[in-house]
DNA sequence: CGATTGTTTGACACGGTTCAAAGTGGGTGG
DNA sequence: CCACCCACTTTGAACCGTGTCAAACAATCG
């Protein structure tokens, strides 16, 4: 099956998809190099819940997310848990120099996935420099993310810290608008991204609907009442 | 200048120095191709507290760090600042693909810095694959970092915070064995870095003394006192 | 040797955590 | 189809770690 077709396939789905021309991964590659791609592509789908790769396996195999939503996440044995990020249709995820994986992965959503051996994938992005060339900006996107994150847990107080997050899933899950948002993940993945428990996201989500900010219509689901304030506190310099 | 000879000149200063092989970018490179790398390299010396590079500068140099230590900064209008990363000899800097910085890089010692146009060293990366290599090594170094960094911003209390830097300076730092340990940067430094305030870092500080973790003989000198449990409250887990 | 800057210590306030209880919603079985 | 159940979320109250503000202390430099 090829990544075109799995795409297609999900094209106009609610959890939104993303066409390979869309994703990062894919840009400026020929209808050649795509085709390359695809017969080292296997398709991977996944229920809600379900763990695509856990830490400490071996990373033997990249992906590339086509529709639904992932999380990233670390345990310890101990039983702290800090989530590293939620992955949207077009993130490329599991690419390491790392014997193991540092993370766990899990759908939120049913999603649908495109495996590649890593070994079979870094060949072939040996022979095409534009795969070369997008996996190092893909790098540098991630790096880009993680540092506003780092920024949001060292200096944001909690309201901010949400609405940073917010702000984050306007700008990048497909299917939300600048006025209203489906949260896939619950208030504990909310509360691990941000370092925080759970009942500090869910008075954070109370504030913020008193004073207008937001309307939560249902646990999963809300409205964006006033887009600049929450860009606001969001982006907080 | 060659990168060799200013690496030599600094081959034995307290701050310690990365030679080129010793530096993941120049890994695995012939001779040759550090001599081409060579030819466009521009040395710069910093003194203490001296910026080589600020937040929404173009970012038209990479950079590789020969001896001293820098520390990363990212600071808003209203004056927040996060401290993203403390760079050390043989670290490579700079390297985006955005338009702008978005950081602002600053000496924290008297520092030597090998300067390169990013159009001339992108070139030279694209004729010379192990040097592409290793940027993508570089990477991924630096995300994985950056995960720990926000596990512990997101998951460790104020003490925690300080030994998980602490232990970071130990494998980090040249010079540095278990036993003892510099410091090139300030108590705020530190506290921008965790996330903290000067006056909870300064106490972290006092308590791990206390516990006998610790010896401050010296604000910017440190005895590591018991390895072990400092290794323990740095990982947590 | 005083002045300046950075650090430590102390007292108090506050934001966020913890623990407990009540509310909500979705799914299942009678 | 409704009632119950379970898991998750929200709300409340008390507590604690860290921040804030202020003062003492230390170190560096002219």
């Amino acid at each position: 099956m090829t990544i075109k077709q799995l795409a297609t396939e999900f094209a106009d789905n609610s959890d939104g998809c993303c066409l390979p021309e869309q994703s990062v991964l894919y840009t400026n590659l020929s209808a050649q190099e795509i085709e390359q791609l695809d017969q080292i592509a296997n398709p991977v789908h996944l229920d809600p819940h379900q763990y695509l790769l856990h830490q400490h396996s071996e990373a033997k195999t990249v992906y590339c997310l086509v529709s639904g939503a992932l999380i990233v996440e670390r345990i310890t044995s101990i039983g702290q848990r800090q989530v590293l990020s939620f992955l949207f249709p077009g993130d490329f995820l599991g690419y390491t120099h790392n014997k193991y994986f540092e993370f766990s992965i899990q759908s939120l959503t049913k999603a649908t996935i495109v495996a590649y051996q890593r070994k079979d994938f870094v060949d072939m992005a040996n022979t095409i420099p534009t795969l070369k060339d997008n996996i190092d900006i893909i790098s540098n996107n991630i790096i880009s993310r993680y540092l506003d994150q780092i920024f949001a847990l060292g200096q944001k107080k909690a309201d901010e810290r949400v609405c940073f997050l917010l702000y984050q899933l306007l700008r990048r899950m497909p299917g939300a608008s600048e006025q209203s948002l489906d949260l896939p993940m619950t208030r504990q993945d909310i509360a691990d991204y941000l370092g925080l428990t759970i009942e500090t996201v869910s008075r954070a989500f109370t504030k913020l609907s008193e004073r207008g900010i937001i309307a939560v219509s249902n646990i999963y689901h809300l409205e964006i009442l006033d887009p600049d304030t929450l860009e606001q506190l969001a982006i907080a310099e």
